[in-house]
DNA sequence: TTGAAAGCGTTACCAC
DNA sequence: GTGGTAACGCTTTCAA
């Protein structure tokens, strides 16, 4: 029995207590609390009173599992390192937290199996719904861990393999990035590398783009590709192959922020100028972009904008459970002085592809 | 292929069902799935069983009100697209997932009100403990919030006023700073601007360093300090301050990272070139202070680790609270072209006051 | 309008 | 060893 009445009670003071002082029954200051209508005017400040007095906060971990709800969704991304990752969480953060939501951020590391780990965590955390960033499109335990689920999953940028249950946020790479190639195209630039990452959605579209485009102006697509990781090493090794292949692209495009500094190294140790002997593109905007000498063009988008869209989709599921087309937020190319004319070292037209 | 699947079971199976299907008491098959000795293999086999053939996942809302815990921790940030905030949380998530807890990640938006209302809710979902990075170190919210709790806090690169039974995982400003100003008085500087924060830890920090070295070096201080928030414009305008000044400094130093871009914009503007004309010092390395041209002098520190650090002794809180006394992590500062000899005024047309 | 009581899915204390 | 059965703190019928 709860008969102490004597000292400093430092215990978190539940539903019980806060009914026993306000002199009421449990289920009176449950409904009370929980601002559902019908209390006489008394009984509600009998109770506020005693709830107050006694520092009363509901035990959310009760109340989940007794209203079957969590009032938190999970959040399944690779590096929150990644300052486009960060952006996107922090856009599904706002709209999630003013909803009363809270936010169970996990990292995978890029590893696609710690994708499905997390993602069973979560579930068991039985979390209202799922946003994830997949390190792969196609990992089995990965589509396994999603199918099983009944609550809603949202995946940004990502075109999962099979035919899962989810909704879907991308970005629509191809315009900005067929933008982008137009530009240089329209510059002389007739043979392109293009740097991207693991054959994932983004990596295919960009590609895609770039071939289109080519092909949208009568010309043979005369493309350099390097796939792999988004990182800065990675980005100078992509850029060492591009400057010293037998053939080099007059003109690079990089998929991803993460190659930006490790490219221009390699650009910089070649004492190659930006914009003259070689033009670059990358994709996402950062401070080194805009800042750098020559500032980088670039395929840039709304990255905060990509999870607000992505929490706005799941809160909408969650709410009213319903099949949904994908969500396609824009890309857009920035030009700036990083992409110049093709220098032509002909003086008359020799051979053409063709 | 233990892939069966009968029909479809959308219910989620509950330990009542393994238990029903195993033939054996509810009790049993608690202590088998959470691995407590003295079940017979017998038993430990057909619970297993069971439990794959229904593909049960235990319901960590219903075992964690049981259990009086949570596995999961409260982070309170300002703003995690902030690359320093992001590489911290990253530090701390991964120690923690490694430990089987879950990080409930929460922006304030760097608003102190927020800090506290955010930290509520975490308690409310009975978090094991919390890291907290606050905006303010006095907020009245925010110290009640954090006061109201007796699970651990672990207070990232603030000093919190009052006594707080608070463990606190901090950053060496003082020891970087000290060796960039070193650095700026070797080159002749004498008169310096500092932009730092608001009135928090890293900015007193910060400007104490500086202030002490020129003692040390029997000067006396002549500073320019501009205190606001830690954004690219706030950036911009202090360095126009600076740089506007009717006795500008020598040499700059910027106490975040957020504020470089600003800054860089308003030297580029003047046509100013860094390390001739106007030396520059920032905090926080980013591939902006590495790639640019030239390179800014950094005082760094390893972010990543002062996630990790806060984590482990949240941990060890969680384990065995016991007083601690502050982990102070080091930052150190790296000599880069940004900053130059001072240019004796000597053909300068600048009228001087005095 | 109010309150007693039956769960939500687990765990843990007891008997057996 | 094993299995009832009370809690955990809350919400929600269902009577009163």
């Amino acid at each position: 029995m709860s008969n102490n009445s004597s000292s400093f009670e430092t215990k978190r003071a539940g539903i019980k207590e806060v009914a026993k002082r306000a002199g009421v029954g449990i289920a009176s200051v449950s409904r009370v609390l929980s601002g559902q209508p019908g209390s006489s005017p008394q009984l509600i400040e009998r109770v506020m009173q005693a709830a107050r007095e006694l520092g009363y906060m509901p035990n959310l971990m009760a109340q989940n599992l007794r209203r079957r709800t969590s009032k938190s969704i999970g959040f399944v991304g690779s590096d929150i390192t990644n300052p486009l990752l960060a952006s996107i969480v922090g856009g599904a953060e706002s709209v999630l937290s003013a909803a009363g939501y809270s936010v169970l951020l996990t990292n995978s590391g890029g590893q696609p199996e710690v994708d499905a780990q997390r993602i069973e965590v979560l579930l068991q955390r039985q979390v209202d719904g799922l946003i994830v960033l997949p390190a792969l499109e196609d990992n089995a335990a990965t589509l396994a861990a999603l199918a099983s689920t009944t609550a809603p999953v949202v995946i940004i940028d990502r075109a999962m393999a099979g035919s899962l249950d989810v909704h879907y946020v991308l970005s629509d790479h191809y315009l900005g990035m067929g933008e982008a190639t137009r530009h240089l195209l329209k510059l002389g630039h007739r043979r392109l590398g293009l740097a991207v990452g693991q054959d994932v959605r983004p990596s295919r579209e960009r590609l895609r783009a770039v071939e289109d485009t080519f092909r949208e102006k009568g010309l043979v697509a005369d493309l350099m590709v390097d796939s792999g990781s988004l990182s800065p090493e990675h980005g100078e090794r992509a850029m060492e192959r591009f400057l010293t292949a037998a053939r080099p692209p007059t003109a690079v495009i990089l998929g991803g922020n993460q190659l930006l500094e490790g490219a221009l190294h390699a650009v910089r140790k070649r004492g190659l100028r930006l914009g003259e002997q070689i033009s670059l593109v990358c994709c996402d905007d950062v401070a080194l972009s805009r800042m750098y000498d020559p500032p980088i063009a670039t395929v840039l988008r709304d990255t905060a904008l990509l999870g607000q869209r992505a929490a706005e989709v799941l809160l909408e599921q969650i709410k009213d459970p319903h099949p949904t087309t994908p969500v396609l937020l824009p890309t857009s190319f920035v030009q700036r002085p990083s992409c110049g004319p093709v220098v032509t070292p002909k003086k008359r037209p020799s051979r053409r592809p063709g």
